[in-house]
DNA sequence: GCCACTATATATAATTA
DNA sequence: TTAATTATATATAGTGG
């Protein structure tokens, strides 16, 4: 939204970080504002400075005073007190194979039918509630055997890997061997140190972006 | 920021207002959340629809001194005992971080509360819905975030393996070399070229440690 | 009622005064 | 500095499925 796209982190420099706050801040509240116009509900907002100042929208056209809605929020969550936003995102398709697909299609189809079919009037509680297990498992079974899958080509690829640098570092001594030789019977061990050394700090040579997440 | 320029008032239209009401409400918790990240300051935004239902946003860095904060402005102190669950806002969110993840546990944590607190008595069917949708919701999340990095170990390791044949090709070409050639001039600068390789190489060659947490 | 799309309105990051 | 300006990014009103 400005001459650049920036990233959702802290802002670092204090003297930008100031002026994006003043600028969305009344952003947020002018937005909170026409929410509550345009749609005729009830909006708070908040917003503490960290210099411990409060900037505030509530809506007062409605009955609904301040202490009202904090109220109501308080109730709402008295559990905890946390706010949580899940994100849905539509599940991305596996490596599946034909077979599966085909099974799913197959699957589907017989579903469709049942739900199109004439006798779908007399079907009772109980046969959806079945029809509900039945697809119930077979979405499990998809999954685990999904899993199963991308585990087993991690697995066969890590194993690869593996082998690949074995018989790398078996190369490697080899040319440090053919070019050390020639010159002092001491040069092929330290090359070959050397080629381990530099070996053992890749494994730590690397930012693990992943570990934040499972966390 | 549409089509055309809105009045600013009430929605007539029910249908319009709904969908309004919707679009602009996941809208302004992204900007609260963005302004919370960016300025990192405390926000929260509450929004009830006028079904009561209630959406809302507060940066969890700061939620239990935030409750607190807005103890402070409640001048009444009447318990109904009314007790239901905030509705969880679904929207879509790019960036998977920490703080989605923990807010996962977080709601994990605050549904066993809930299930376990003395008020379940009062719950209402309606509250077990949205518990259900929160849930189900997480469990999306989840699996897509299990899927994402399924599958870029795939992709990274194949990436790999395939750079590792690469190296090793090269690796026996000068195995080949200097056997069949020995000590021609160009040994000196065959060796050097090939540590260079390597050496680029290097960053791509990481071993994935974080695999074995997906099981 | 919910998507995806797209034209347009609005918000705002960088820049200038 | 804070205040305008401007170029760009983002939000969203209307539309069709």
């Amino acid at each position: 939204m400005g001459r650049r796209k920036i990233e959702m982190k802290r802002i670092e420099d204090k003297s930008s970080r100031q002026v994006t706050f003043s600028k969305r801040r009344s952003g947020l509240i002018k937005k909170a504002r026409e929410l509550s116009i345009l749609c005729d509900v009830d909006v708070a907002v908040l917003v503490f400075s960290n210099r411990g100042r409060l900037y505030e929208f509530v809506n007062s056209s409605s009955s609904s005073s301040l202490s009202q809605i904090l109220k109501r929020y308080q109730d709402s969550t008295a559990a905890d007190g946390k706010a949580s936003i899940a994100a849905v995102e539509t599940e991305q398709s596996s490596p599946s194979s034909c077979a599966e697909v085909q099974t799913c299609g197959e699957l589907v189809k017989s579903v469709e039918r049942y739900l199109e079919g004439p006798e779908l009037e007399n079907l009772r509680l109980e046969d959806f509630m079945r029809l509900e297990r039945q697809l119930a498992d077979a979405l499990v079974q998809t999954r685990t055997r999904k899993t199963q899958l991308m585990l087993e080509s991690i697995g066969t690829l890590s194993e690869q890997e593996k082998l690949l640098k074995q018989e790398n570092e078996q190369l490697k001594d080899e040319v440090a061997n053919l070019i050390g030789i020639p010159k002092s019977r001491n040069h092929k061990d330290l090359g070959v140190n050397n080629l381990m050394e530099v070996d053992a700090d890749r494994q730590y040579s690397q930012p693990l972006r992943t570990l934040p997440l499972l966390r």
